[in-house]
DNA sequence: GAGGCGCTGTAACGTTTTGTAACCGACGCT
DNA sequence: AGCGTCGGTTACAAAACGTTACAGCGCCTC
């Protein structure tokens, strides 16, 4: 089965890199946020399966942001409380929390309940989705969620698999250079011997489709010589 | 929690060892019976939480145990029946299941629905009767329970019952990547060998009486390779 | 219970996508 | 300019997927 990926939600640096390398030590990608902004700004290009959430951040609160969560879609949420009373428990839960957790806690506990809220979450009921992941480069419509791409009013581009992740990696890190080693990686989930051109082909393929639909993309994918490649256009989130 | 015992009444040994197998690995207790005589025996000495009673049995009907049951105490009762018919449906309700659940059905959705009966005998609140649970996506309506799906002004699409679990997968999972392995165990309760070209086929008949419906229902299910398949409709509850 | 019908899984074959290798032009260095 | 290296592109082979055909099974009718 696929990696599952969670966002981290918490203020405190230090629980946060301590459980972010807890947690990617146990097999999971870990996103990880300080604040309901940053959480935001996250949620606009990645889909985690799980939030974890500590109550008490600075702006808005978790509590906040747990309803606001759970309004939108169904995207299960852990919450991390400070004091273990029942009173936050119950808040939390009522808010929609799945489940909750006290601090100070045993990050095999928290490991534990990840595990246990993921697998509920796998046989839950029809849920309200989350608006897609949508952004706009250079006249381009993508949907990381659809994985469907389009060009002015409605010429879809018909990617295949692999070159719509690759413009998916591009789009999440735009005016960057990203090695063919980081693409592989990220693409395949594999890692590149020296002589691998796998990367560079499947460059070519995208960038003549995205040719053919707009002539003026011709420069959106740039070559870094020694470097890899790096992706040109503003890439607004929608 | 303590862990909760479910009591099967069904004639089929193969769905009887199915079912129980896999409400088994979902952490229930299970006990199994062949008829009413068999059930009789054993709520001679336990008391289950809840009863799954198949409607068709040999020896006394599933009606009568129903209303046996019913008559002797509070015992959450879940039927399962044949057909989809209404009238199954309000009959069984009416001589006093919790729910009703019409063959063939989801393994996961019966687990759901025991979920439910289960936390409804909590609380020990009735609850008259269940909405069915209806979802909108790109011009059809489907109906999770009455397992219909209907496209424009009523033209009604004829799905198998393999056929109709696998949209039900997708529907309630809308884009998100689903691998044939989750699609296999949430459909048919098993996971796939290698080799199982299973999925693959079902998604082919699928799609082919989508497009006969609504030939902008091409590009509904993606297929990600190596990753299973991709719902990319927007799904609203309906 | 025999026969017909429809559903499902398996296997085979056709099609698309992907990775690899090869060729060639572009670039940078001396 | 000449040389070596790097990257773009193409052609081809391998893998994954789509589709069809068919056989087994259950269900219904008679």
């Amino acid at each position: 089965m696929a990696q599952r990926t969670l966002l981290l939600v918490e203020d405190d640096r230090e629980i946060r890199s301590l459980l972010a390398d807890f947690l990617g030590r146990e097999g999971y990608g870990v996103l990880a946020a300080e604040d309901g902004a940053a959480m935001d700004r996250l949620l606009a290009t990645t889909r985690p399966d799980l939030v974890v959430l500590d109550l008490m951040l600075p702006g808005e609160d978790g509590l906040s942001i747990c309803r606001r969560l759970r309004a939108r879609g169904g995207l299960p949420i852990l919450m991390l409380t400070a004091k273990g009373d029942d009173v936050d428990r119950i808040v939390g839960l009522e808010m929609g929390a799945d489940d909750y957790l006290a601090k100070p806690f045993n990050p095999r506990e928290l490991l534990a309940r990840i595990r246990a809220v993921l697998r509920r979450a796998e046989g839950a009921m029809p849920q309200p989705q989350l608006p897609s992941r949508r952004v706009a480069f250079s006249g381009f419509v993508a949907d990381l969620d659809a994985r469907s791409v389009e060009h002015a009013q409605g010429v879809v581009l018909e990617l295949t698999s692999a070159e719509f992740e690759l413009l998916a990696c591009f789009l999440e890190r735009p005016k960057r250079v990203l090695s063919r080693d980081q693409l592989l990686d990220w693409t395949r989930g594999r890692n590149a011997d020296p002589f691998d051109r796998t990367i560079d082909v499947s460059v070519s393929r995208l960038r003549r489709k995205l040719v053919i639909a707009a002539p003026e993309a011709a420069l959106l994918i740039k070559t870094v010589r020694n470097g890899g490649y790096l992706f040109a256009a503003d890439v607004r989130t929608l």
